[in-house]
RNA sequence: GGCUCGGUAGCUCAGCCGGUUAGAGCGUGGGAUUCAUAACCCCAAGGUCGGGAGUUCAAGUCUCCCCCGAGCCA
């Protein structure tokens, strides 16, 4: 059985911003999550280059279109590879895979008799790729979003027949777990309950897309070509292009993970377009919120876009993705502050987890031979911090699934904050003054040490190279595959080795602005 | 214009089907401690829960109106 999930194919009009990152981090942490808990996945991302929009976006830089694309397709790689994100396949819609495939789902759409051609007029906004509703009467309209002027058009399009699916897909959108959150529901109810209308799937006298088989001069518009792109990432396993496969490979995806601008495209046209091509539907859709910095739309216009390359290089992958994955409910919008930033990674990272490793390893390698002390297993067994544990353990595996991971976060904080505490009501550094009690500091330290262990083996999905680094400062092996098996008070065994303790997590000092 | 969702401590937010002195984290102030990354632990101050009216023995919690913000659709 495997498990599918999908970031947004990321429009490659310029380089990732923030936001795709943030949508791309999340994904990564579900997916790591997954194959921990046994699970075979395919974490899907990759790039939707077709166009008008990148086409002018190309000639205003005076290159062709496909050279813009490899350019800003090669950053997006790039961004991926600096973040550390696990994804198995990266798709491209000018990939020669993806020509193939759009061909076979529209020929099965219009066999399907839910292809029909149609006139089109209205105002058009590129930026958008949409038609607007301003009326025809209007007198230099403009986009809303983009604050450009809107394009008349009038020009023959081929439409995909939405008004067929009008029924199932209300059932569809009805089912309680295919959008989520639930608050975002409702929107897309509302929207299906007006009627759905049929959308047009191809341009006329746009160069840059694909070229629809039986229509000379018609492109396939971008949405349309885009959406296929997820399934020729799947079929992309190193066998043919045939959508009959595509329920071996992992389709329907688990889930279609989007910013909540699109998710109109996912929940309603995109399952239509299955339906139609006899494919199942997607399991799941999330709708994310959007960033705001410092209480502010981010935004070019008002100079305060926050570059993730900048804050890769200055804070770090492990700083940024807990920053994001903590503070803020995915879901919902959530608003980046410097100083909270700062504050949280240094709280929780270097002092709650970072300073209780460094603390409790050092005392364990001073008085026990510079290893873990020896317990017998009736002692840890009964060990005071062994509920707790157990109990952040089952929040961490309920919570990550659904896509909280601030409840997960908080619980793995929770289990620091709580063996931060054991550790001065017990005071071990008092009982080895007074001398005859190292049978119970032994105790006390490898509860906490225990402790330890987990919390860095449940970081992992949510900040991978902070977990290793805890791992290691445990003496613990690296790579985990499945943690089923390691997720279990006691597995720390008593008297190995410890290495030198040394910071896991440096503080970060911001002087300036990010 | 219609619909939806928000407006709770300085900041970000929890507060389930209405019920004891309204909570958490961060920030701020104080204390304790020395094993540790000026870290950890403890304590405190801070809110007439957007405004108004109503229902009720009892309302952030229900109803209505208004103000403000965000979003979806026109």
């Amino acid at each position: 059985m495997i498990y599918t999930l999908t970031t947004p194919l990321y429009y490659v009009n310029d380089k990732p911003h923030l936001g795709s990152t943030y949508t791309t981090v999340a994904c990564d942490a579900l997916a790591r999550f997954q194959r921990l808990e046994g699970r075979k996945v395919v974490f899907v991302t990759g790039v939707d280059e077709h166009g008008q929009k990148i086409q002018r976006t190309a000639s205003q830089q005076g290159i062709s279109p496909i050279d813009h694309c490899d350019l800003v397709t090669a950053s997006y790689e790039l961004a991926w590879k600096n973040w550390d994100i696990s994804n198995d396949r990266f798709v491209r819609t000018t990939s020669t895979r993806h020509l193939p495939l759009v061909r076979q789902f529209f020929q099965r759409c219009e066999e399907a008799g839910d292809i029909r051609s149609g006139r089109q007029t209205g105002w058009y906004c590129v930026g958008c790729e949409e038609f607007k509703d301003d009326p025809a009467t209007a007198v230099n309209p403009s986009c809303p979003i983009h604050q450009k002027p809107l394009e008349w058009r009038d020009e023959e399009n081929l439409f995909f027949c939405l008004s067929n699916f009008q029924d199932r897909i209300e059932d569809l959108i009805n089912q309680p777990d295919f959008i989520a959150p639930a608050s975002r529901r409702k929107e897309i109810q509302n929207f299906v309950a007006g009627g759905l209308r049929d959308f047009s799937i191809s341009r006329v006298n746009v160069e840059w897309g694909l070229p629809v088989p039986g229509h000379k001069g018609h492109t396939f518009y971008v949405w349309f070509d885009a959406l296929l792109g997820y399934l020729t990432a799947l079929l992309d396993d190193g066998g043919s292009i045939d959508l009959d496969r595509l329920i071996n490979v992992g389709w329907p995806v688990n889930e279609h993970v989007i910013g909540k601008d699109i998710l109109r495209f996912h929940a309603v046209y995109w399952p239509a377009m299955l339906m139609s091509a006899g494919l199942p539907t997607p399991r799941k859709v999330f709708g994310h919120g959007f960033l705001t910095r410092e209480g502010q739309k981010m935004g070019k216009s008002l100079g305060n876009v926050l570059d993730p390359d900048v804050l890769l290089n200055r804070c770090g992958t492990d700083a940024v993705r807990w920053y994001l994955l903590r503070d803020i409910q995915f879901g919902d919008d959530g608003d980046f502050q410097q100083q909270r930033f700062v504050d949280l990674v240094n709280n929780d990272l270097a002092n709650t987890i970072g300073n209780l490793l460094n603390r409790t390893s050092s005392m364990s390698r001073k008085w026990f031979n510079e290893s873990t002390p020896i317990v017998n297993p009736d002692d840890s067994n009964n060990h005071e911090l062994r509920e707790p544990a157990e109990l952040t353990i089952k929040t961490v595996r309920e919570s990550m699934p659904k896509m909280a991971f601030q409840k997960a976060a908080e619980a793995i904080l929770q289990l620091a904050i709580q063996a931060n505490g054991y550790l001065n009501d017990q005071a071990p550094w008092s009982k080895m003054k007074k001398g005859g009690q190292e049978g119970q500091v032994a105790i006390d330290l490898y509860g906490v040490l225990e402790s330890c262990r987990l919390v860095g083996l449940l970081l992992k999905p949510i900040v991978p190279e902070l977990s290793k680094r805890i791992l290691s400062q445990l003496d613990q092996p690296a790579s985990v595959e499945n943690w089923t098996t390691e997720l279990v008070w006691g597995r720390l065994e008593s008297g190995q080795p410890l290495p030198l303790p040394k910071p896991v997590m440096q503080r970060l000092e911001l002087e300036e602005a990010l």
